[in-house]
This record gives structure tokens, sequence and C-alpha cells, in this order.
DNA sequence: GTGGTCTAGACCACC
DNA sequence: GTGGTCTAGACCACA
């Protein structure tokens, strides 16, 4: 299998982020399929240039989020929850940012602006 | 100046999380105008029946994240500030949190709801 | 022999580890008693909509847990075991429960009460 | 500060796992209480023959179950967070355990002796 | 092979 | 000083 990752080394982002954001927007947009067993952390972290260690530590991060699931053999596989906690978690976060954004000044228009370019560029990486 | 503010002592949240909440929540509702002066940490926290500290680590975040300033006299004032680099810090973190609900299995149109959901939930405070 | 396993396939748990739960459920309620063949893996999953590997999961987890045991045809069979080592971990476990509840700030009393629901809850669904 | 942590270097329990569960036992004791900063993970490792990371991994883990947080100073701090997520996570457990132990053919009367053993266990090293 | 764990040494930003 | 992060190399149990 093989994994399009790309990595800043020279990003203000720990690696083992970028490599959990990555695979997390692979999934969404479709990319990576439910059921998917990534390459072996060793092996993507040879690919990559950088150590077990980090690859190791996004896999974590992304199975403790319940993104991957580690099977009886040992391998990372993709999988699609839809836990209902993490949209109420999901809820309190937004309604935060939103106070947050409006304690700036800013008005419900824009955000809604805001909220809909977003929504409309990660639409078309999906459709890609 | 009095400031009603609701701590929940057994909550998960930490404290100064509550009262930076609480002020940010004050400020986009409109009960804190901007140029207003906040009780001092000390008044403050004698009120809540808290450590001063605690009080001083929110007001130091708000200050960071410019909702206050601190003047000549050294007392905290409201400020709304309407940066546009917390708009593009925003606009990544909403982008992030669509693809985590995405690869969730969440729909568009689900999260969509949710968005318009919570974007109600705050008009209908602002209101009050 | 029919089996009634109610499997949620938007949980957050583990369609295997519903298996197993329920397995273990219908033992401890009495309805699968001691040497009752279970179907085989291919048959529930087939009944269930799901993968045969997912059942056999299941079923594997629960050998090694002593709650069934393959016989000469290389059928899954209930047993009873009441190995003395369990009640061993359990008593490990528990403690260590207990341990974090009362760290969390939880009271003895509490944590009582907390348990004497769940049993009655077990107890109830017994009965029936 | 000073921290008696007793580790087991050839036990089969994880040496970051064996410090965690002091640590919540000796919150739950009252030996660390509320606000006391714990040593910093570089000494602590020192102090235990054992490596920085190690001891790092255990406060982290921690910090996510919300025993420890991280103050502004980058310090460990005992907190009692009383979090009712927790509370109803452990019913759950409490719930499996209680089915598979019926299951596997204790009474309803053993599981509650056991119960009670292990409380007053923990009672007792209280009140040390 | 795999991931889990532990060790060792290094640089960074923050205070 | 602190923790956060990354690298490097090692041993283990498991399959």
């Amino acid at each position: 299998m093989i994994m399009f990752i790309k990595i800043e080394l020279n990003s203000d982002t720990p690696i083992y982020m970028q490599i959990y954001d990555e695979i997390v927007k692979a999934i969404a947009s479709g990319d990576l399929k439910e059921g998917t067993v990534l390459p072996s952390a060793r092996k993507l972290a040879a690919n990559l240039g950088i150590n077990f260690h980090t690859v190791n530590k996004a896999y974590n991060l992304l199975r403790e989020h319940r993104f991957l699931l580690l099977n009886r053999k040992k391998e990372f596989v993709v999988q699609r929850s839809r836990d209902e906690k993490f949209m109420e978690k999901l809820k309190d976060q937004e309604l935060k940012l939103f106070e947050e954004a409006i304690a700036k000044g800013f008005t419900e228009k824009e955000i809604l602006n805001m909220l809909q370019n977003v929504l409309k560029r990660q639409k078309k990486s999906e459709e890609l």
C-alpha cells in the first residue's frame, strides 16, 4: 500500500501532528476507506525519512481518537466510528469558537460565510 | 462594577477556563462592552471564593488572546480587536474539525445542521 | 439454535466486542446454559449481516477467557469455569478502579451506591 | 518534595503504568493533596533510576485522565476533578465485570463480599 | 516481521 | 531549570 503524505520538517506543527492531520484528511476525502490497512509505522517512517517513534505516536493518537484500530495481526486499520460523543464535543467547541469570534467583533454573517467557504473547500478535496 | 460569573467547582473544566469562557461569552452577548474595566483579580477572586492566582491566570490568557488589555492603571479593560489573524486561525481550526467529523462518517448536512443549531443558541443568548 | 444478538453498527465499541459482551450477558442471565453449542461463526455472521472474521474474533476471545471451549467437532460450546484466577484478576481491577474513583474525589458511599445500583440492574436482567 | 514510589523493574506491568498507579493510589490515600506540585519528570526519573521519557509518559497519561494538570510554570500539579463522565464510564465497566463474574458461575453474594473486602483494604490504606 | 516499551541524548520555546 | 519533540537503537511478546 502506498501512502502519499507530505511532511514539512521546518513547520511549527509537530511532525506527528502533520501525519495525524494528513490521515484524517485522507479518510475524510475518501482516499483511505474503511478497512484499509495502513503501512507499518516502520515502513512509513522509512518512506518519510523520519523516525519510527514519530509515526508510532501519530498512529496511537489516531487510535485513541477512534480513527484507526489495531487488529489481531497488529495492523493499523482505518475505521469510521461515527461516535455521537464526538459530535457533542464538536458542538461545545464550535459554540466556544463562535463566542470568541463574536466577542472579537465579527458578525454572524461573516462567520457563516467563513464556514461555508471552509465546507466548500473541504467538499472540493473530497471530489478530487 | 459587579460581575456575574457562575463557577462550577465540580466541573471537569478548570476554573480559570470557566472564567475565561464566561468573560468571552459576556463580551459576545454585549453584557461587557468595550472599555469596561473588569474588577481586580483579587476582588473577583474574593467574590467567587476562589484563589487570586486562578483569576489572574484567566485574565492573562484573555489579554494574550486580545480580549482584554492592561491600561496604565494596571486595570484589565475589555477591548474588541477584530484582528484578522484570529479569523485565519479560526478557519484552520474549522477545517480541521470538519475533516475529523467527515472522517468519522458524518455528512455535510449533519454538520451544517449542527452549526446552525449552535449559532441559533448563540444568538438567543445574545438577545437576552 | 437461534441466537438473539443486537448489534449497533454505529456504536463506538467494536462489533466483535459487542458480540463478546452479548454472549457473556446471555451466559450470566441464563439464556445460554452450560453445554449449549453456539451457531458457527459463519452462520452467526450471515444472520447478523457482518463479516465472518468479526464473529470469529469474538469467539476466540471468549475461548481465551474460558467462557467457551472448542469441542472435537470444532464447535464452540458454553462452559462455566469458575476459575479462581479470574476472581484474583477481578479483585485487582476493582481495587484500581476504586482508587481512581476516590482519587477523583468520589466518596466511599457514592461508590457503594453505584455498585449496588449496577448489581440491581444486573439482577433484573437475570430475572427476565 | 519527596516522592515515595516503588518500581518493580522486572514486573510484567510497564514501568510507566506502575508510576501511574502509584500516583493515583497516593491521591486516593491522601498522601498527595490537591495542588501538590509533583517533582519534575527529570528529577523523579533520576530518583527512580529510570529514563525521563518513562516518567513523562506516566505524567501525560495522568494529565489526560485529569488527575494532573500542567500549570503555566510547566509544573505537574495534582487536581481532583470529580468529573461525572468518569462515573458513567465506571458504571459501564462495573456492569461488564459483574456480568463476566456471574457468567463464570460466581454468585451475587460472593461478588459483594469481594467488593467489600476490596473497599476495606482501600479504606485502611487511606487511614494510614 | 509487527507494535509496545525502555533507554539515551539532543534541541527547542518558555519562564 | 521545565516539558515537548525528534532521533536512534535496543529488547520483548506475538503471530
